[in-house]
Order: structure tokens, then sequence, then C-alpha cells
RNA sequence: GGCUGGGUAGCUCAGAUGGUUAGAGCGGUGGAUUCAUAACCCACAGGUCGGCGGUUCGAUCCCGCCCCCAGCUACCA
């Protein structure tokens, strides 16, 4: 390194000092592939993003966006206001997709493929026609100003990182096409999940990542874990006590123990039918009161895109199941009357429904489950806002079973043994 | 160095255009209950809201300076 003397710096930039650097002033420059110092340099041809002349253009656009996460945004007008520069599309791998001109290689680029932010952000668009020829649909009218996508709301997901190359380089891009293409609506950015503090890394084999993650568990306790501790407004580390947590108490206790108590009690007591008879009382209207007010907040989080807070939402909802059963006491009222004990049975068993047509979107499999035993069809409709009657869907009669258990608890042993398989705190950054 | 985000209960995080007792979940303690995956339900404990200074009748929230953490800094994708 020309600045700190750093022997092991690299052509692009110093790790030792963090400066940027030129491959020309690298003191005693030698191939980091076989050690050899005879090197030469040699002249090639890029091709450039003139991101440059579409500054003002762009900014427009993320100022005509006041409805974006203000993390995004922030991140977007960063890159605005310290200038945007040309950006190299071209890079020399021998991996990519090829620089072509007329669907013929290109003059001078034969070596050479397209940078991969160039490239990714347009195969939205071409997978969007892979679909649609597949599926015998259109994919102009969602990609088309002209041609009907007016109506579309266009919503990215991504870590921070990524923010730039979406907010700048393809709008760029397809900006300067000149072309009516439809534009990102909503633009969700995210922090990153460390791993006990540190980066997760492939090559260090540090964390664990999707097929191992499957191969311990079903899909619906990891996506409930990265719902409810989403690194939403900073970094988030993972750690398996926390993982543990969140299954056993959240998924295992709250939820699927209430499922499981309610379906066992109606099918030993109401012979597995929804029971008829009765009718609601006070406490039923006090839920109906606390269960819209949950929807309500649940809703908006949704639409919000608060991925935490609807995680925290459904959690709420999962206890007013719990708190319901505990205050209206269905196995003592059975004993003395037994069309009470059914009003409530009926009701929590419409509230099992609610709670897995509104959870369907974080834990999928589950509510598919939930539904399935109350004799319910998948994918569910979102409930509306009269909750007396979406706690009284439920046909009186009808059969229903326990499903298996919900969520099996995950075990001290087990923490014990994926901590030494894949790294945990003595591996900590 | 510059820029962006963050620093709030033991842990993971909310929150307030500045205004009586700053919140949730987990963990901890106590109680109630027995339908249920020894689960659920209730209650309690607990924090000079990173530090110093300023503005204000009043600051954890606004301003300034400083400290700490993370990321980005355009050829890692």
């Amino acid at each position: 390194c020309p600045h700190c003397g750093y022997p092991k710096a690299r052509g692009d930039q110093c790790d030792n000092c963090g400066r940027l650097l030129d491959p020309v002033d690298l003191v005693d420059p030698y191939s980091v592939i076989s050690g050899s110092t005879d090197l030469e340099v040699r002249e090639t041809r890029h091709l450039y993003l003139l991101q440059t002349k579409l500054d003002a253009q762009i900014r427009a656009w993320v100022d005509g966006h006041p409805e974006w996460p203000s993390f995004a945004k922030s991140i977007a007008l960063k890159h605005l206001d310290e200038g945007l520069i040309d950006r190299g599309i071209t890079r020399d791998l021998a991996w990519g997709v090829p620089v072509t001109r007329g669907g013929q290689p290109r003059t001078g680029f034969e070596n050479k493929v397209f940078y991969v932010w160039f490239d990714a952000p347009i195969e939205y668009i071409a997978a969007t026609e892979e679909w649609a020829d597949a599926g015998g649909g259109d994919w102009e009218s969602w990609w088309r100003a002209d041609k009907g996508a007016g109506d579309v709301r266009y919503v990215e997901f991504m870590g921070k990182d990524n923010v730039a190359f979406h907010t700048t380089t393809f709008p760029a891009t397809i900006l300067g096409s000149g072309e009516p293409w439809k534009t990102v609506d909503i633009l969700k950015a995210f922090n990153w999940l460390n791993w006990y503090g540190g980066r997760f890394s492939t090559s260090q084999k540090r964390g664990v990542f999707m097929d191992a993650a499957l191969e311990l568990l079903p899909p619906d306790y990891w996506r409930w874990y990265l719902t409810a501790n989403s690194p939403e407004h900073s970094d988030t580390a993972f750690t398996w006590e926390q993982f543990q947590s969140a299954v056993n108490r959240d998924l295992a206790d709250v939820l699927g123990n209430f499922v499981n108590r309610i379906m066992k009690f109606a099918e030993t007591r109401f012979n597995g039918v929804v029971p008829e008879g009765g009718e609601p009382g006070p406490l039923e209207e006090k839920l109906y009161g606390e269960v819209s007010a949950r929807l309500a907040d649940i809703t908006a989080q949704f639409e919000a895109i608060e991925v935490r807070k609807t995680a925290q939402g459904l959690r709420a909802l999962w206890v007013l199941g719990n708190e319901y059963l505990q205050e209206a006491a269905p196995w003592t009222a059975i004993k003395t009357d037994r069309a009470r004990a059914a009003v409530i049975v009926r009701t929590a068993l419409n509230l099992v429904g609610l709670c897995a047509r509104v959870s369907a979107p974080v834990i999928p499999f589950t509510a598919e489950k939930m539904l399935d035993a109350l004799g319910e069809g998948y994918p569910p409709t979102w409930p509306g806002l009269d909750t007396a009657a979406e706690l009284s869907r439920l046909p009186p009669g009808r059969p229903i079973r326990t499903p298996a258990v919900l969520f099996t608890k995950v075990e001290d042993a087990q923490i014990a043994d994926w901590t030494e398989r894949f790294g945990g705190i003595e591996q900590r950054a």
C-alpha cells in the first residue's frame, strides 16, 4: 500500500488502512494467483452506465417517492448527494452473461461478461416474461406503463448493501432507456442478520444456511424467527438461544398450545364437531372488540411492511385465544351448562381459524394444517371488519379433528448440538 | 477520513411534533389454574433512555461537541 505500507493491499483497496487504490499505485505489485512480479499493464475497453447524465432525473424520481421507508431513501440520497459516477458494467470474468449486441457477441467484448448488478435487475423483467409465457399471461401488463402497468404496485425487498443498485443503477438503466418501464413503488431495505455479532460466512462456515436450516426444522420455524427478529432498523444478531425461545415460547407454547388445548377439548367433550347451541355473551362481546383491534393493527402493519410489528401483532392475537379460554373456562362451564360450553368452544374454534387466516403469510404450512383441521380450505381469505361474523363462520355440526402437534419444541440438547455443528459463541468474531 | 444507520430494562427491540408513573417479548420472582405440548393466565421486579454542554418553564426526544458499534465508500457480489 502506497499509503500505509501494508504488504497485502489489493489493487482496488487496502484492507489495512481502507483507502481506495488504483492497481498501478501498488508499491511492489505481484500476482495473487501465481505470485509472479513479472507484470504488465494492458489497456482494455469496458462499457459504462453513464449515471452522471441521469443524476437530475434519478433524484427527481427518488424525490417523487416520499412513501419509501426512510432507511432505503437515506441510502439513495446519500449516493445522490455524494454525486453519481459512471459505473463500469462489464467485467473480465469467465462466468456471467456474455456481452452481445443484436444477439451476436459484441466486437471487442468477446471475453467479457456483464456486471451482475447491471444484468440481474433486468432479469426481474425477463423472469416475469418467462412466468407469463409459462402460464399464458401478459408480462407487459406488469412492466409497461403504456400497456396496463399503471395499477401495479411494485415492491422490492433487499439487504442494505443492494439498495444503491436499485435506487440508482437499475433506475438509470430503465429511466435512461426513455421507454415507459414500470419503476419500483416501495423499496423495503433491511439491515443484516449477523451470526453472534459477526457476519455469516459460507467460506468460513459461520452460520446456518438455507439447505442446512431446512434439514433441521420445517420452514415455518425459520420464517417466524426471521419475521419476529427481522433486522429492520439495525443489524440483529442470530443466536441459537433466541431462536429456541422464539420457537418454544411463541410457536409451541402460545399458538400451538392454544390450538391443541381447544381442539382436544372439542374432540373429547363435543364428539369432534363444531358444537351447536347457546348464544354469545359478555365475554364473547369483549373478545370481538379485542380481536377487532388486533386485526386492525395486524392489517395496518402488513400493509406498512413493518415486519417485526406484524409478528408482534400476530402473537398478541394468539395470546387472546389463551386469555379467552382462561377466562371463559369451558372445562368448568361444561359441568353445569353445556350450552355455555358450546358457545365457548365454537368461538374458540373460530378463533383458531382466524389466527390461521391472518398468520398464513408468515407461517403458511402451519396455517394450512390449522384450517384443514377445521375443514376449511387453503389459501384463506382475509377477514372482514365484522368480527362477530368472522368468529361465527364455522357451521355447527361440522366434523373437526385435532391436528398432530403443530410445533415441536427445540430441546437444549439440540441447541448444544447445533452450536457445535454450526459454530456459536466460541466462534464469535 | 467522508457518509449512512444505531447506542433505551440482564437479553432482543419498540417509543415519544419536547410535557404527569418511558413500553413489549424473553429471562427472573411470586400467585392463580388444571382443558392443554409441566403448557396457559395474572402480578411484580427493573432503566440518571452512551457522555458533556446548550436552547427551553420543562429534554431521553431539538442543537453542538465527544465516545462506542455496524455498514457503505462505486472492480466482492
